[in-house]
DNA sequence: AAAAGACCATACTCGTGGTACAGTAAATCT
DNA sequence: AGATTTACTGTACCACGAGTATGGTCTTTT
């Protein structure tokens, strides 16, 4: 990696666990630079402003997380055979992942962007949104293969089960901070993972 | 009501509406003040300070909550037969309350104060936690009693399934706000309410 | 050798939270 | 009726964090 984008990846490194730890607002300049051995000026060299930062940080952490979706879901449909056995064993993959964090959340950035709003500028409430129609039309297309094969045992919407999962996740991450237990996330994916099971579930044999 | 808890309700009302619409630090003091007609010396007289200002409106959200929980869950006992049809019945007008909101959510301060954290202080978190908990054994009371006359066609925890209930609400808030759709909130309740209806069902006859 | 890239150092503005304190009009107590 | 308390207003002030401006410096690239 070339001098100046090492630099930055460090910055953006030191912001984000100061961030998800203890917010964006609560995350100050001169903690992130301190962490990063640079100084102001160096901050300001490579980000305008903090929202900037902010941007820079939700682009990449969406890119990641994809990636370890694509992945997540590789190894399911290895394992499984079919759609809904892909879904399955991915939702389980999901929660384990999630239990597996050292400590329980990774904090979703989307979610902190999501409620301070305002606060941020377009740009990032943009990116934010990217995101969240970015895991729709993924699970959507899984749910649409699903649908293709099985019988749904209630007629929901396919596009709102789609956003069921990213919705039970980010649910179960405030959740999870709220009450300070970190296995909720996980937990509130297998409920899900139940729900998926017992709505496309082959009816009782006779 | 007396002449002080009449202006400290009004600061309380204008900060909750600026702070649901922007987030708590994008909302000053300043502003506050301008639209409660008072001063800053006046603020800081009803409140020591900011975050003395949250716990309040936390504290007060949680019990407005509480009442609107209590009548909902009320008219739906009212209106079905046993525990089961009043939690799917419940969880309905939920949904309903949910679509009927005018701007599309209420936007839960629980949420903001989860993932603000540090931010806050002690009290504020306790109020936080305390709030998530109360809903935990809310539902949890109600669906022991689905319990306790229908069998489960997925063995899944009961607390976890209480939790459901905030994890579906709250995702449901952040996904709207993100891709900036209303009705996403009130669809996963509906989500919700097919899971329960699934999970509860008697087995289709022969 | 020149130019561009990646910084450092210093100094300053401005908004916001918070403190301190003096004063005042109205309600309440004695 | 007088004293006290409640509920404020007004002014002045401090600390801190974001952001700007600007000039200098070492390093890499051309």
């Amino acid at each position: 990696m070339a001098r100046g984008s090492e630099t930055r990846s460090k910055i953006m490194d030191v912001a984000q666990a100061a961030i998800l730890a203890k917010g964006f607002e609560a995350t100050s300049i001169e903690e992130i630079v301190a962490g990063s051995e640079i100084t102001r000026s160096g901050f300001f060299y490579h980000f305008p402003d903090k929202n900037a930062l902010a941007h820079a940080l939700i682009e990449r952490h969406i890119e990641v997380e994809n990636e370890l979706f694509d992945d997540l879901f590789r190894r399911a449909a290895a394992l499984g055979e079919g759609p809904l056995q892909t879904m399955l064993i991915g939702l389980k993959l999901m929660a384990e992942l999630l239990d597996d964090m050292p400590n329980g959340h990774p904090g979703c950035i989307v979610a902190t962007a999501a409620y301070q709003d305002r606060l941020f500028n377009r740009d990032v409430r943009d990116a934010n949104k990217r995101a969240a129609l970015g895991w729709r039309s993924r699970f959507r297309g899984m749910f649409e293969d699903i649908v293709a094969t099985h019988r749904m045992r209630d007629d929901v919407d396919i596009d709102q089960l789609a956003d069921m999962v990213s919705a039970i996740i980010e649910g179960g991450l405030i959740l999870s901070r709220a009450v300070n237990e970190p296995s909720v996330t996980a937990q509130q994916v297998r409920l899900l993972q139940s729900y998926v099971k017992l709505l496309f579930a082959p009816e009782p044999g006779p």
